[in-house]
DNA sequence: AATTGTTACGCATACGTATTCAAGCGCGGT
DNA sequence: ACCGCGCTTGAATACGTATGCGTAACAATT
């Protein structure tokens, strides 16, 4: 298509002809390192301001290979934390010279078109912001040689660098603060069961409570949502002997717990304690005062950032594994 | 830098060489309005998913001085609705050929940074993602005869396209609620205040208000968020008559005074209703049931990115303004 | 003054694709 | 048999920049 604006776009030939320089000092004014004495690069500079001249980074791109694009695909979820950390990564990338082509990923099937885009736009990093998709997206980029990130997401045959957060020892201090507190009786609120962050979870909150001779918690299933958490205490209070330690896969069913209950009457954290993971925004509110698990996000993102960065630096590092440590946050809903 | 890895990389000649044909057949192969033959087309296909050959799209921008790249600018917040814009612009530009570039933008510092990346990377378009910034984005953008999109921020000047709801009619809205249901008086809980919405919709309220006949509402000012909104109430307590109607500049504040009423054991809705915007997903929950007046998001992105493509396209094209009606989302906050 | 070492800079080319132009071809109409 | 037309295709070029290589300029050393 052509041109429907009569302007020209400005080159480097343009600064270059009206500095009286040659095209190649110009492109070495504005590469920091390249040879080139200040004088020159003062006044290419001076003529490329007043031309309003700025570097195409796409030829850039197309002759050094270099392209600074990350891919970030981010999941279909309205927990606040994924939004968190893809502020946390964004602000991470922005201070590289790398760009962030963002894209959103819904049912599977979009999946190849974001691949698509991918391998077209020769993205040199991936980073996966979701615990519950296939790992398909990571299998395709691996055969291409691209670097890939997951953030939230465990991997048996991981071929991606995973940053995520050390599930067994938060379950494990969810338990001891449940115990400590006197709770005598457990559940456990399960998130979407295709999610590994649920399933570590799970595995490590039963797990640790048969380690603790408890051997027979009420386990129920919901997918994330405030409503199922809302569900499931009526499941649970069905059941449950108190005083009852309800542990659930996220914050936001922690707080359709509490709701529920409240309006069950039954009192918290005197009947029933609730933990919850991720700390959202809301879980500190005054009705709430949920126990939450919460995430170094910040320092999470930094971390998966610079891993990416290595492994696209340097293509034969094996991709690792980083797992942090969660911070107990102990607020009402537990204390007894 | 060269590179790192023995692999080369599979170009449109590479193709053309393996399937007989000229490097123009494999590109026209690949541009579904190209005339090639539909013989020549199905085999160089065939050769260049053998080779696992993809077009380069970088390469494709440099000399069709098109990036297909949209920038999308979000503001920090952590109001969810900006998250579920975010989200609904960028599956509708998905649905497109073109990519998104997404910028986050912190403190005003990191503006120019920003716009360098958006100039260098030529970018076709800019989305702005906020309320209360400065327009210095907007303004460069312009003078490069770049079109933007403005998404919740109205503009005098506006050199831009601008979609947001019409605050005007929203407020009316609540008015009529409020003094339908009984309240007899009045007060408005602010947001930030260099934000449009927030301008609109005090003004408006104060305006409607006094068509009604009431002169003087109380009004509190608060930065948006939930703890603000907290604080607030207890100013209004100090000041208002029973039954108050108070209406607030963004949900998280509503959901605030709701939770501070409980707690000064003023009743919701008998002594004071509440009224909110944007109708996050926390006020729906049945501790809060939060009155919102909702805005169409998913339509709204839908119309924004339209208009942008449209200004894309035809860049004479004079920028437009698009208001949205409020849904009024009835709940238990004001169902005296 | 001659030599060496160092820095500054221009020339030419390459990156991978889209597109213009012209050529080749088959075919039907006069 | 000739011309003209539509359809395919290839050759050549351009997009805007980075960089290897060679040379010129200049400083430092003997």
């Amino acid at each position: 298509m052509p041109h429907t604006t009569a302007e020209k776009t400005i080159t480097s030939r343009d600064v270059a002809r009206l500095a009286g320089v040659s095209q190649s000092a110009v492109s070495r004014a504005f590469s920091p390192n390249s040879p080139l004495s200040d004088k020159t690069r003062a006044h290419i500079l001076q003529v490329a301001r007043e031309l309003g001249y700025k570097p195409n980074a796409i030829a850039r791109s197309l002759v050094s290979s270099q392209t600074r694009f990350i891919g970030i695909v981010k999941g279909a979820t309205n927990n606040p934390m994924f939004s968190e950390l893809l502020t946390a990564i964004t602000e991470e990338i922005q201070k590289t010279n790398y760009q962030v082509l963002y894209y959103e990923s819904g049912p599977d099937q979009t999946l190849d078109d974001i691949l698509e885009r991918i391998f077209q736009y020769r993205v040199e990093g991936v980073i996966l912001l979701y615990a519950n998709l296939s790992s398909r997206i990571t299998h395709n980029c691996r055969e291409l040689g691209i670097p890939v990130l997951q953030m939230q997401r465990y991997s048996t045959n991981a071929q991606a660098n995973v940053v995520l957060p050390d599930n067994e020892r938060g379950v494990a201090m969810a338990v001891d603060l449940f115990i400590r507190k006197g709770y005598r009786s457990f559940a456990y609120v399960a998130g979407e069961m295709n999610s590994s962050s649920n399933l570590e979870r799970q595995m490590g909150f039963l797990n640790h409570l048969r380690d603790c001779g408890v051997n027979d918690p009420i386990v129920v299933q919901g997918d994330y949502s405030y409503d199922s958490g809302y569900r499931a205490l009526q499941q649970i209070a069905a059941r449950a002997s108190y005083p009852c330690g309800i542990l659930c896969a996220n914050d936001l069913m922690g707080l359709g717990i509490i709701d529920a209950a409240k309006a069950s009457s039954l009192r918290i954290p005197q009947d029933i304690g609730v933990i919850g993971f991720d700390d959202n925004f809301m879980s500190s509110w005054p009705v709430y005062q949920l126990t939450s698990l919460k995430q170094p996000t910040v320092e999470m993102a930094k971390k998966g950032v610079e891993v990416l960065f290595q492994s696209i630096t340097d293509r034969t590092l094996q991709p690792t594994m980083y797992r942090y440590d969660f911070e107990l946050i102990e607020r009402n809903s537990t204390n007894r």
